[in-house]
RNA sequence: GGUUGCAUAGCUCAAUUGGAUAGAGCAUCUGACUACGAAUCAGAAGGUUUGGGGUUCGACUCCCUAUGCGACCA
């Protein structure tokens, strides 16, 4: 495809050199693809070229299409509506494109000039409750992301970083010492994970109601909040947790061990994957010993009260606390150090955090406080902004219990997929087991698709009626055309028609065929500007995209009823192609590929 | 109060980064299975791109302004 561009741009110079005695330098050519209401495949705009040309847009595109008709060979024919120069692009140089296509073995890296070590930071849960929706979106985009830039050759890392530690946990702990009587997640036949969070609202409801009998008490309700016991309680815990007590301790790798079998059985069951965990409680140590490296050079600030600050005013910024007056560390303490931390297991020259935009403040001051400490990694930190996901009854919020459970859901669309299944009833032969991974593949693929093909700076709306559908822009339409084609690929193989042939005796392409070569073609362009924009949204409406271009192409042209052999043998190539370029694309994406559907 | 993001068809989203007549899906209406798989395809209808101004050959896109919604920082 660059090659075919390439060819187009060259001519087109020459044809400027030719005709108009210009000189135009490649950049200043604005070609892209032709819109489908028009005639022909590549698009020039002629607009940019008429002040150095001293012509009309029009002429210029007559001038130019008519010196590349006669000149180059890759050019058919062209035309010319108001500044736009259309060209027609020969059959066989798409069938030449078509050739090397086919040829490129899966897997190979897409050209795209950007980083090549990366951490790609994801997940990044609470160990204090489920997952839930907004994690599944933020699993999502880390996990294709991270698949995304591999793609481009880069060696990625994935990186979770659990937070482990903190006044959240030791809410989850207290409660569980008052209200748990032992349950342990086999008594109670509970995920872990959701044992966990149990404690959690339990601790919020009882938390509540002291504070309202403080305030039927006289208190105002801010300081009640401050002064309720279980608070108090909590507070008290967090401090024995860092002196490092013992029953307090055991407890907390209890209940966290818990909470660790829950998450890796959601995180093997969505089909997300890390190659490295950080854990809070294992860096806030060494954030603490970048606060004192701060103070020690001068550019963190020690209050009366002997809390740590940073002055971030001439960045744009405010002053940020780094360390509490009683010496515990806050958020950012931690991630001084997990950036730290990254930065000596990896040496990466672009650390990704995927985080929600609700943290574009603080990972500002993160990099801000960083490059402050003078750290050569500064720069390289990249926040992966996402929006938040909302309910169709407003903003999620877990002490309001509106939250949509990740297990939950992943468990709604399987039944969809299964109900949708049966009913469609081709799925003879399959076994039980079969079956469920059919499910388990069609579900989550409406899931993923649902939540990656929105563009993930935008804040985006979750409907569960659509999140289940499997028709139109949806997974399963695009896991549908990928079974038909096998279908297509068992049956030629079945009747010996052969993979590899010699298509140059082809003859005239359908224009449905060209077009589906183009979009095929795109692919490499495709993935690098993913990679670029860390979009899995650009990948997602690709992958879209070639399945209707398919569809198309299948209602439009005979394959396996075609009776020219060698016209037969083209057309199940370039579904075979097809079928690889949907597969490649939903890997990207996390979702896989039924085989039959 | 300060900083900042968003606003496109009834709904959910696009728009090749400043290019053509703003495109898809859902919902509504019409047509195509005795057919290589109809989870599909073909078509109809649906828009003052929140309002107003500006820059440009050309604006959903850039600038100013008003309104609405959201996030963050005291």
């Amino acid at each position: 495809m660059q090659q075919l561009e390439q060819t187009l741009k060259t001519a087109l110079q020459a044809a400027a050199q030719a005709v108009f005695n210009q000189d135009i330098p490649a950049a200043s050519l604005v070609l892209q693809p032709t819109r489908k209401d028009f005639a022909g495949s590549f698009t020039l705009v002629t607009f940019p070229l008429t002040k150095a040309f001293g012509k009309g847009p029009e002429q210029i595109g007559q001038a130019l299409g008519e010196w590349l008709k006669a000149n180059e060979p890759a050019v058919r024919g062209y035309n010319v509506v108001k500044g736009f120069l259309n060209l027609e692009i020969a059959d066989a140089e798409w069938l030449k494109l078509f050739t090397e296509l086919a040829q490129q073995p899966a897997g190979t890296p897409v050209p795209f000039d950007g980083p090549k070590k990366v951490v790609v930071e994801y997940s990044s849960p609470n160990t204090n409750k489920p997952l839930h929706l907004g994690h599944l979106r933020n699993n999502f985009l880390g996990y294709s992301v991270a698949e995304i830039l591999k793609a481009t050759g880069a060696t990625v890392t994935k990186a979770n970083l659990v937070n482990d530690r903190g006044i959240h946990i030791c809410k989850s702990m207290i409660a569980y010492q008052r209200f748990g009587e032992g349950a342990t997640p086999e008594s109670m036949g509970l995920k872990g994970d959701h044992l966990a969070g149990k404690y959690y609202v339990l601790f919020e409801k009882h938390y509540r109601e002291e504070i309202k009998q403080l305030e039927a008490e006289g208190v105002t309700n801010e300081v009640a909040k401050k002064q309720a016991p279980l608070m108090l309680e909590a507070q008290q815990m967090l401090q024995q947790w860092e002196a490092g007590d013992e029953e307090v301790m055991a407890l907390w790798h209890r209940m966290n061990g818990w909470v660790y079998d829950g998450f890796n059985a959601t995180y093997a069951n969505i089909g997300v994957d890390f190659d490295k965990f950080y854990y809070e409680s294992g860096t806030y140590l060494l954030g603490k010993e970048r606060v004192e490296e701060g103070l020690q050079k001068g550019v963190f600030f020690k209050k009366e009260n002997g809390s740590v600050w940073v002055d971030l005013q001439a960045e744009g910024l405010d002053e940020k606390l780094l360390l509490r007056a009683d010496g515990t560390s806050v958020y950012i303490t931690q991630d001084l150090g997990t950036a730290e931390l990254k930065y000596q297991d990896f040496g990466y020259d672009s650390s990704i955090y995927v985080i929600a935009d609700e943290q574009n403040y603080h990972m500002q001051v993160l990099q801000a406080t960083l490059k402050k400490l003078g750290k050569p990694y500064a720069d390289a930190i990249h926040h992966l902004s996402y929006g938040m996901v909302d309910l169709p009854s407003g903003k999620m919020k877990s002490r309001e219990g509106t939250v949509v459970d990740a297990d939950e859901l992943v468990k709604e669309v399987e039944e969809a997929a299964e109900a949708a299944t049966l009913e469609k009833g081709k799925t003879e032969g399959l076994s039980e087991e079969e079956l469920a991974d059919l499910y388990h593949t069609l579900g989550l693929g409406a899931l993923k698709y649902y939540l990656l093909k929105v563009d993930p700076k935008k804040r985006m709306l979750f409907n569960p009626a659509e999140s289940v559908r499997l028709e139109g822009d949806t997974g399963p339409f695009i896991q549908y055309s990928y079974a038909r084609i096998s279908k297509i690929r068992r049956d030629a193989e079945a009747t010996g028609v052969a993979a590899e042939a010699d298509f140059s005796q082809l003859g005239s392409l359908h224009p449905a065929e060209a077009e589906l070569i183009q979009q095929l073609a795109g692919y490499a362009g495709v993935v690098a500007e993913a990679a670029r924009a860390l979009s899995p949204a650009v990948v997602a409406q690709y992958a879209y995209e070639v399945a209707k271009s398919y569809n198309r192409f299948y209602t439009e042209v005979p394959i396996l009823k075609e009776a020219d052999l060698v016209k037969k043998t083209f057309r199940v190539a370039l579904s075979a192609k097809t079928a690889d370029t949907i597969k490649a694309s939903l890997g990207l994406l996390g979702i896989d590929v039924p085989e039959r559907m």
